[in-house]
DNA sequence: TTTCATTTATGACTATACTCAGTTTATTGA
DNA sequence: TCAATAAACTGAGTATAGTCATAAATGAAA
């Protein structure tokens, strides 16, 4: 059982165009096994880097992506309207970069707390079910975060959305895994492709939901039998005992 | 079998705040069965927004969707700043705008030009291949456009890809339910919830394609295992008659 | 035709994301 | 302590998407 994610590695990474020795300077006195890379320029980047993302997280959440300007939050962040695009390249960034922890937090919550004793769609439904309830709670800014989240601008966005894809296809991976290891599932499928798709089949719904397309009750019901059918797959081989219990799967339109 | 599309209804559909009633005026000689509502207004309407999407297109297609101003647009058009705005709401309106025709005919191009005989994973990866060709000719406008496929914002964005959708998944919802009465596939699972989940597979590997996170080849080779995995099922019923030739599905990232 | 009402067009204007030349602040070595 | 260097910050300025009050065009009625 592979564990899920080493999570990002040093927390900030800035505009990085810095390329500087990592000389240990006077101030800092190197405790422990770590160069303890603390001077002060570094402290005040960290800061204000916080600064911006409390601020960019209140901003967002109380009047709204769109409706937020980038002048407010430098404003509150007290910084100038310039030094938040040293932080961030964009508006759009700005959003992931604010989000991005919460959602990693979130989603490795969402494995923890799974039961191991479980049939597995159930644990399906049971993460997806977390994931979604964290979008539930604010489903505009839901809407902008796939958005941006779907096509990635920055070399570090994109890094940070492939250390979250990491954990979720990890974790998901992990428990296709345990099913085949127990049986219940045939070993001679990738752990990882089939989290890929499960994942892909939860996402393109959870789209349609936050679309407007479809209300949240018929996303998950219809979720549920979606998973169920690629669980089971659509080949003919042994009509098979069915993993799940059957739902009406009618419903036009 | 139920037949893909019933394209979109009229055609134009603009600003719609009017509800005017459609009394059959003096100008139009009412030939065949229908009304023929040609005023010179509907006419020059439409013909602008026929110079809009052409400019557009052209524009993008040469500079690109980002180095692209409205103002450009405008000016090629040959009509007013303002009168762009008219005719789509934001420029991001306008991109799906100019392309939704051109995509779903290339997508009822690939289900047309898709042999009745040829097993089923052929035939999707035959249909997907030539969605991905047509992506391929210029990646950047793709990346831009499902970004904006992603969240729809207009009422009239939402209906066109409702329409293209619909196309989509009835295409390949037809392929299923033939493969269920040739008894190849179990006949219990909703083809459309199957075809639902089979272009989640295509579209979420495509996103990581356009991405940069995955190179073409991998990608292909990829969605060819994942989909035959969402075809076999997960569940250990039978070991199973393969469908698909196998591939290796090693290749950790 | 002339009048009137309604739809459509327009470009000067506004709002705002983002840039950049110039300034401030930290660090380093003597 | 004091340059000298480099990194980080700044807000006035720029580019451009999108608005809106006003004007033109169209169609219907008289």
């Amino acid at each position: 059982m592979f564990c899920a994610v080493a999570v990002t590695p040093k927390g900030g990474e800035v505009v990085e165009r810095t390329v500087k020795k990592v000389s240990a300077g006077r101030p800092a006195a190197a405790r422990g096994g770590e160069p303890a890379r603390t001077g002060r320029r570094e402290r005040n980047k960290q800061e204000k880097r916080a600064r911006i993302v409390e601020a960019a997280k209140e901003l967002f959440g109380s009047k709204g992506f769109a409706e937020t300007t980038t002048q407010e939050i430098a404003e509150r962040a007290d910084i100038g309207t310039g030094t938040l695009f040293l932080y961030a390249k964009s508006k759009e960034d700005l959003l992931v970069m604010v989000f991005k922890d919460e959602m990693l937090e979130t989603f490795l919550a969402a494995f923890r707390k799974t039961p191991a004793d479980m049939p597995f769609i159930d644990q399906l439904m049971h993460v997806f079910g977390m994931m979604i309830a964290y979008h539930a709670k604010d489903v505009e800014l839901a809407r902008a975060l796939l958005k941006e989240v779907t096509i990635l601008t920055t070399p570090e966005r994109r890094h940070d959305i492939r250390v979250l894809m990491r954990a979720i296809y990890g974790g998901i991976a992990d428990l296709v895994a345990t099913a085949q290891k127990a049986g219940t599932f045939r070993a001679d499928a990738d752990p990882r492709f089939a989290a890929e798709n499960l994942f892909a089949i939860y996402y393109l719904n959870l789209l349609g939901w936050l679309g407007g397309q479809t209300p949240k009750q018929k996303f998950m019901r219809d979720l549920r039998v979606k998973l169920a059918i690629a669980i089971e797959g659509l080949a003919a081989s042994a009509a098979a005992k069915p993993v799940t219990a059957k739902r009406k799967t009618g419903r036009k339109s």
